[in-house]
DNA sequence: TCAAAACTGTGTCCAAAGGACACTGTGTAG
DNA sequence: CTACACAGTGTCCTTTGGACACAGTTTTGA
């Protein structure tokens, strides 16, 4: 469970220094064999490979030729680990001031390049999700976003709000195309197993059995609905402004 | 790593053949002392009260009065568990008939009922990703949402599609505004941390910088965009639907 | 009636995980 | 040149999910 105590306060300190790069280079001592972007990197790669569930300290650590504790005198623990992963997982944000055609493409080129950015790293969406400290690079990539919707009247709220949806809607979209695939829709479509349950239970789940029926049970697109939901979310944005405009 | 191999397709058969009752009872033996469903309440009460991370065999066990390894005898491994906990958690499905008003008085319903569901199992909305096998009552939640799009002129796919992303839009929204805090926004609005972060580095995100500036580090709505989310989603749906209809 | 078979719950054991801590070696500051 | 600060190693602990053998219990078939 996720508090909120002074502990807890102390490490996202930890957390924010490291990954803003406020810690001070120590004058004594050995050299440093490691780097944190040197770990993080080599984390990066395990996660890219075989999952993030597949990582662990030893095996960064074994990645870089070193003994798991050796990590620790780089970041605290694991959760310091994530999140510098994420940070240099994330990429740079992009700049979308070239993009001509006002918030909507603005917008609308955010969100493919943030799916595609997470496409890159399959863990990415669902390491994302909860109490976190961000780092430089991916608030740029909400400074990015939000600035997108200057000149829209939407109001402080809105605007956070509508940024927020949006990184909601790819996150869930992206997660289920590639990491694990969503029970009844997706890029397998509908599990064989659930398949095999719902042809056994049609009368019990009408519309749902008329729907895979149609189409030879591969009803839901292959992309989870990003497009589909992308569009539905700008059209009902746009109708908010325009409202709002007029 | 979410691999689909023979060993995933035949654990996946056992967890359909729990959660749908294919079971036969043993004829033979001493009385099983314990239920799947009281396993699952237990385990319920332990993740309701201490978050899912906090959720082992052995708690749950403890809680039953029993030895951790006697569960294994009524579920295979821990997925199972999670699995059993997801359909006991979720409730009974609504039914949706007695909406009065058409598709989206439906589905706006629907999603307030889903949300409040979810509400009172803040670890549902991060336990409902991934690969999974559904049991027959999270399976009439999806029958329910579909069929609320009975009558409307999109097609099977569209149907799945706008069924998933408000799911999505759902479990986004109320996994952040109750588990996990969203760093930069959500009910505390944003971290302490990140708001030390953001106001030293006001010329880094000037558009985020304003925005928070405006409204006193309290922006962002108190259900993560969800109420806004939901309206903008459901405008892209009707304008859908008109384009289609006329 | 009685033994074999099937089943429940317990106890023991294991590998892997995150992390604490003491220790050895190394480099710089006084 | 000495003392301190730091890097990396090795050892230890707790907790996790799970395998497996065992003892006790109930039903089935001979």
């Amino acid at each position: 469970m996720v508090r909120a105590g002074a502990g807890e306060r102390d490490a996202a300190q930890g957390t924010a220094a490291l990954l803003w790069g406020l810690r001070e280079p120590p004058s004594r001592g050995p050299r440093p064999g490691l780097t944190v972007a040197g770990i993080a990197g080599a984390a990066v790669g395990i996660a890219d490979t075989d999952g993030l569930e597949a990582l662990s300290m030893q095996r960064v650590a074994a990645a870089l030729g070193v003994t798991k504790m050796a990590l620790y005198r780089y970041m605290a623990g694991k959760s310091d680990l994530e999140a510098v992963m994420i940070e240099l997982a994330v990429g740079d944000p992009p700049d979308l001031a070239g993009v001509r055609g006002g918030w909507r493409a603005r917008l609308e080129e955010f969100a493919r390049l943030l799916a595609r950015a997470w496409q890159e790293h399959p863990w990415l969406p669902g390491a994302t999700v909860g109490d976190r400290v961000m780092g430089p690079r991916e608030l740029g990539w909400v400074e990015s976003a939000v600035a997108a919707l200057d000149g829209t009247p939407l109001d402080g709220t809105e605007r956070l709000d509508a940024v927020f949806v949006l990184f909601g809607h790819i996150r869930t979209t992206q997660s289920m195309s590639t990491a694990g695939t969503q029970p009844w829709t997706g890029d397998k479509r509908l599990t064989p197993v659930m398949h095999g349950l719902l042809a056994a239970n049609g009368e019990r789940y009408p519309a749902l059995h008329q729907v895979f029926a149609e189409e030879g049970s591969l009803a839901g697109s292959a992309d989870n609905g990003r497009e589909f939901g992308l569009l539905r979310l700008l059209d009902g944005l746009e109708l908010l402004i325009e409202r709002r405009t007029s």
